[in-house]
DNA sequence: CTGGCAAGTGTTAGTCACTGATATATCATA
DNA sequence: TATGATATATCAGTGACTAACACTTGCCAG
């Protein structure tokens, strides 16, 4: 299912600036590297555009990737489907949770991860220029507008937000030492998940 | 986005035998909705078993219909897409909890309501010949080991999982006389939820 | 700096879910 | 039995995705 694009590089300033880093040699990013991470950020512009002018059913993957200069099948190489392109700006934080869980040494509460995700899947819904908390609300309410406009993508969403549920579950029970389908853990999990969409 | 079949026939022996009815004439059903209601039936038995023997994704819309001898369009009529066919077991009992909303004067509390759609749901899942409780739960463990394997599936499945919970905090909300989009009760029926799935 | 390897992209050809329009059959009803 | 409504079939098309193969371009070693 998974198609094996480096999905590291969409790091771009997020988490593991914060986080207490693992122990990679810094390695300046190659120019393949850098060529790679600028299509795809091309792409997730792009299309974020194109989607809250037009809707996202009527544009289509070619108009997006036209615009970008490439072929769709090159698109679909980068992400797997039309739904992930358009969450890009949701899932990229959540996948830096993920990535922190697997350091069996992470030395960040739950909590605060939550707060960075919140604050980050904020900055992600916008082109990062100008950055105001103003702007940031009000560009993130835009973004969820037209999502919750296509019952597609809606679909999509929420089995994001339920994988969201999940890796706080298992960062909850990892910090309070239970097993990682610990049941009040899932539950507290989906308070917070539940309680922010209201 | 909705077609307009008539989804009221889904009933068949579900929550409107038992609640207290509204107040249709018997009004006998005529030949047609009969038919409508044994395709429907058909569609559905036919699909969830091929579902469960081949597959989700590898099972195409026309195996099913060709099975049935409808065309793929009919098909589409009565669903509106092979997600929704998928789900209908899930869905059915979902429909008629939330047609019992609508009835401004229903005597039945939303905890009763929720006990007998976790109970309704297991029923669907399995054709309604032998009904012991053992297999109930059998079979719906079945269900829902195919639909959890294909990621296209689980999405759609978690947004019915989002409407249920928004279907459960109105309800409790009406219980409480407060308004519909209270927090407590979205919380609450988060917690019912996310209860059951662990 | 050059030859070869690997990663990224393009090209082509296909499948399948889904839409729309028009025509035809089937049922309900007067 | 005639008449209108409703279901279905048929036909033609779009768009998201898949698979196989050829080509280009950045990477690295000799």
């Amino acid at each position: 299912m998974a198609r094996d694009v480096d999905r590291s590089i969409t790091d771009a300033g997020g988490l593991t600036t914060i986080l207490p880093a693992g122990d990679e040699p810094p390695a300046g990013p190659t120019l393949r590297e850098r060529k790679k991470a600028k299509t795809r950020a091309a792409l997730v512009e792009v299309s974020q555009r194109l989607f809250a002018e037009r809707g996202y059913t009527v544009t289509t993957l070619e108009d997006i990737s036209a615009e970008v200069d490439i072929t769709t099948q090159t698109l679909l190489r980068y992400f797997d489907s039309k739904a992930q392109l358009a969450l890009a700006p949701m899932t990229a934080p959540l996948e830096e949770l993920e990535r922190s869980l697997d350091d069996a040494d992470r030395s960040v509460d739950t909590l605060s991860m939550w707060r960075l995700y919140v604050k980050i899947e904020a900055e992600e819904a916008v082109n990062p220029s100008e950055t105001t908390m103003a702007t940031y609300v009000a560009n993130l309410r835009a973004y969820r507008e037209w999502v919750d406009k296509d019952p597609a993508l809606v679909a999509s969403l929420s089995s994001v937000e339920r994988r969201l549920q999940e890796v706080l579950a298992t960062a909850m029970a990892q910090d309070a030492g239970v097993e990682s389908d610990d049941l009040h853990s899932t539950l507290v999990a989906a308070l917070l998940v539940a309680g922010r969409r209201a």
